[in-house]
DNA sequence: TCTCAAACATGATAAAAATCATGTTTTTGA
DNA sequence: TCAAAAACATGATTTTTATCATGTTTGAGA
């Protein structure tokens, strides 16, 4: 677990969108801050309620999905230490179209909307860096929409296990995909049917690209997989 | 052609996101803006590109279009009078991801990229605005994803019509949508091949829903377009 | 630690969608 | 205005993907 009994000396503060905030007003989110530990599998906010903040995660790892009209899933988003979420419906003034899920035990600060919204106004740079990470989301959002309408699964498959790999990393042993999904899970955040994700998992794990054991996950020879997501950018 | 001899006197000034913006600012705006106009096919900025600049649309229509990996295009958005576009890359300090072309005669304004800026950095209210445009862009990105991973062509194509419609609306006759898109740009906005969208349009006139006269698309039962979208939300 | 539900796996089948082929119509520009 | 190219249309076929069915494994809680 990381130090975060302040924001001032949290281990996140400079890796987060607060990272240009100025001081003063750190010192204000740290006053009305409210830390919270959610355990596995407990809802942080849920689809169609209003959000009253933003939520910061200390350490853990939280999911950002969106019910299909049909009731399936939809993960849009994996998040971690020192992301930021719920800021997304605040900021258009809707309700959450999306909801958050605790993938593992995680710490998270919760910062009031009234705050985080005088802030906001007060402090170009934090303004300023707001303006970056939705940007940055809305290009990754585009660029997915772009391959679930043009890729077929068996590339998305391998582009999704490569950005597990770059959202979470590897465990000690530099190998291991390390987070904890279902099947279920990584075939909603494909976009496909948990059985064609089954499937093609096994035939990945045929060509030797990964090895699985249980719910782990092993990236066994990443360029090929690189390759078999026939990525160009 | 609407009015757009200068910014403070354009007819597009509190319809778009400059409705929030200091008159100081607009007017230094005013001064430095370059105004050309685009002919039908004619682009904007090319995907890979730097943006110098953001675009405001004073009159015309406008796509935004991903190059997919193989070459396809995926229109990821539209734009009309009133819409800024070259923003994303710019607050995010990349390149364009998209290309702009004009699907008509359009006249637009440009702003410098230093001007645009600055301006966003002293007022806190076109700040905001902007933040409220992202957030907006994203939930639209968001669902758009969704419905792409989860839903069948069939109610994409129809959800796609009723968009456009939302978009340009109608022609003067009620019921003509206001906008000439071949098939391959309708069939890129549903993520589909073309001769599925051309298939499914047949299908919908053959049904009554729409009546289809070369490029003129009229729209005959909107409710049974709504059903066939299969919307929830 | 045992039990039972959930998750995983895989084959068979059906449905959806893309691709290929071919002919017609529309558009465009010389 | 006319010829060529592009766009549109539709049938046939193939490929991709989802669904259904069934059996196995795993893991969480009594």
């Amino acid at each position: 677990m990381t130090d975060h009994s302040t924001c001032q000396s949290c281990s996140q503060r400079f890796n987060s969108v607060f990272c240009k905030a100025k001081e003063e007003y750190v010192n204000q989110i740290n006053e009305q801050k409210i830390c919270n530990v959610y355990k596995r599998g407990q809802i942080l906010f849920n689809e169609g309620s209003y959000p009253f903040g933003v939520y910061c995660i200390n350490d853990g790892k939280v999911k950002l999905s969106h019910q299909g009209d049909d009731g399936k899933e939809q993960i849009i988003r994996l998040l971690k230490a020192g992301d930021v979420l719920g800021y997304r419906a605040l900021l258009s003034g809707d309700r959450y179209s999306a909801s958050a899920v605790a993938l593992e035990d995680t710490q998270i600060c919760f910062i009031p909307k009234d705050l985080f919204v005088s802030v906001l106004k007060l402090d170009p740079g934090l303004a300023f860096e707001m303006m970056k990470l939705l940007s940055d989301e809305l290009h990754r959002a585009e660029i997915k929409l772009t391959h679930l309408a043009q890729k077929p699964i068996r590339e998305r498959l391998a582009e999704t296990l490569l950005f597990i790999k770059e959202t979470y990393g590897f465990e000690e042993d530099g190998i291991t995909l390390n987070v904890r999904l279902s099947r279920e899970e990584i075939a909603n955040l494909v976009g496909t049917a948990t059985e064609s994700a089954i499937r093609l998992l096994s035939e990945f794990k045929k060509d030797g690209m990964v090895e699985l054991d249980g719910k782990k996950i092993k990236i066994m020879k990443q360029k090929e997989l690189i390759r078999a997501a026939n990525l160009q950018d």
